[in-house]
DNA sequence: GCCATAATACTCGGATAAGTTGTGTCCGAGTAGGCTAGG
DNA sequence: CCTAGCCTACTCGGACACAACTTATCCGAGTATTATGGC
């Protein structure tokens, strides 16, 4: 069970966003670059985050992304659904039907117990991703990244700000 | 992120033998008839099990599969990482450090912070998980299913039982 | 100087393809219990 | 009745095949900004 390698890209260029000034915009290009991941893969995975509004896109020069609400208001577990799809982990095929000693076409009432334990689990994941905000994110590189990283960020991030 | 289906298999053999008679064995053939699925591709699947201690197959006729130690031993997580592996479902391949505006080769201390709120809500999942027992999930079973259900599985079971 | 047009830079969406993983099948080797035949 | 050898049923492990998914790459269409050229 692993999360694609999309999900890591788009946290970062979620973090990355958070941090910009109000309204600016960064291109795929520009994001792509920074994380060294290829282009025009990422603009797929950020498509995935547009569509869901967690991302707004622009077109032409000048255009790019930006975050389409405020940081605070967008969760870790928003991004990875948006990417990795909302269904649970566990799928549960109720193969406690099948068993030959049960009469055909036979269903139990009540979701299967080994599914519930299993969801369960899913769920307090969810909790957890859910309870992390983008801003809390952001708030926490600004304070543990050293002074003159963050600087050199700023400085190659305001080259490629659109707008 | 899906879950195997297997990890479904397994989960509901363990749950059936967890409820067999002390010391009795099932083979794959009838656990695999039982549920509806391939036998050979169970098989795989059980035998991950046996690899990691958590179920014991024996050879030749009225051979077959028990659990290797009491159900209340054996956790969701023991067996669901048998079969899935024990990695994380995040894997950090650290783009962080991929910027074209740090100095090349610069690793930074620490995990990487967009990993850590991965890895704590991944934690919750396990905890989650291990805090299942297979007794806990054979008790329910005994209290939720239908008496006349239990009986005929019963039955079935019992005439499929090696030793 | 002003407007129309062209060039540019970006997003969007579809098509395609290689690599990996999940799912399932098949078969031979090894093992243990039961059956049969010969003493 | 006893024992040796065969048969059967099972596990184990590897090899193989197919499908689905991941991870890309490429290209054309659409759009908005910028640059250019004619008036």
């Amino acid at each position: 069970m692993q999360l694609r390698n999309q999900v890591e890209w788009v946290l970062h260029c979620c973090a990355i966003l958070a941090m910009l000034p109000e309204g600016a915009r960064l291109s795929t290009r520009a994001l792509a670059e920074f994380h060294g991941v290829p282009k025009e893969y990422l603009s797929k995975a950020l498509q995935s985050l547009a569509q869901v509004g967690i991302v707004e896109g622009s077109l032409g020069p000048a255009g790019g992304y930006r975050l389409a609400r405020p940081a605070s208001a967008i969760s870790f577990l928003d991004i990875v659904e948006a990417v990795e799809g909302g269904g649970r982990s566990f799928a549960c095929t109720e193969i406690r039907c099948n068993a030959p000693c049960h009469p055909p076409g036979f269903r139990p009432e009540g979701p299967c117990q080994v599914a519930r334990i299993m969801w369960r689990a899913d769920d307090a994941w969810r909790r957890e991703l859910a309870a992390q905000s983008l801003s809390a994110l952001a708030d926490q590189l600004g304070r543990e990244l050293p002074a003159d990283l963050q600087s050199r960020t700023a400085g190659w991030l305001k080259k490629r700000i659109s707008s």
